[in-house]
DNA sequence: TATGACTTGACACTGATTGTGTCAAGTAGT
DNA sequence: ACTACTTGACACAATCAGTGTCAAGTCATA
């Protein structure tokens, strides 16, 4: 709900990253975490200007990010600073974005363009996605965890939302 | 986390209305609704400048309850236009706030001093304790419903938010 | 009923927030 | 080595949220 300003291309198009060096990633305040120990599936950096439509899974340097998620870089670094999202990091710093990463950048601008939250609201509705998906692991109250889902725009199959698709 | 100037007393001290007569309350956005028909228990707004402590159970003008809460009386006016409270109205339209409207207020002061949430948020939040206020009716699903309440910093015993109290 | 105190709604103002633009310096990959 | 990209830091503009102010209306008391 804020201003959204046409926004220039700012660098421009680095087209892939073949083989870089993965690093730990710091903590995760976004989404709910895979597993303790979680190296990244795909290594490869890809998205050019053609087509953006096919993503296929892998991880997206930050132009190739915000081009993907018609965000500002920017944008993506100061959710980074802070704590909505983590990407890896390259040895030579450069941040790594995962699918999942991309999932929680969506969901990040849902609350803010529908329910136009600011970015305290975000921090707080995303830690409250994380207790419902937490929650709805012992299969009991499915129905009103749902209606939550619902509520905020969720889909439904958590999985869109979090990780682990398919 | 906004800013919070010294305020001024506005106009200053009404300290009783006695025998006003009281309109419909239109909707209400904020807390538990307590019964679909409400008429409020006690029709004598309460309380002057000495002793603001012992709020007996009552309504309270804006300037009262603007006093109660230390906060701008004009607050009180935009958190009604945007729906966060619906106090009744006199018919004169004059807001008389319920004990249950400060409780609400207070709670809309706690979301946006302690988690910073904009007024979006704050809707956003009290729907939220809502739909838990409501979920924690069958008996199931204590546990994790009250860690969402020690998350959003509710007392645990749900009537100190809501209404009804003792 | 007349008077003074208070409330109402509307508007303007001020500081904080948030997204964006720009810059020099460093890194990645051909 | 060279080019393209990213990095962090700062500045800028638009919006948000609380407050001040005003004329008009309402309330309680004399």
């Amino acid at each position: 709900m804020q201003q959204r300003r046409r926004q220039k291309p700012e660098t421009a198009t680095r087209t892939e990253i073949n083989r870089v060096v993965i690093r730990t990633r710091p903590e995760q305040t976004g989404l709910a975490k895979k597993s303790p120990s979680e190296p990244p599936a795909a290594q490869n950096a890809q998205g050019n200007g053609q087509n953006i439509g096919d993503e296929l899974q892998g991880v997206y340097i930050i132009s190739v990010a915000a081009r993907i998620l018609a965000m500002h870089p920017q944008t993506l670094r100061k959710y980074e600073r802070l704590g909505l999202v983590s990407p890896f990091r390259t040895i030579g710093m450069l941040r790594l974005y995962s699918e999942e990463d991309i999932q929680t950048l969506r969901l990040i601008r849902h609350f803010e363009e529908n329910l136009g939250l600011n970015l305290a609201g975000v921090e707080f509705a995303l830690t409250l996605v994380n207790r419902l998906i937490e929650m709805r692991q012992p299969g009991q109250v499915d129905e009103e965890i749902k209606d939550m889902f619902r509520w905020l725009g969720l889909p439904l199959d958590r999985d869109a939302v979090s990780e682990e698709r398919g």
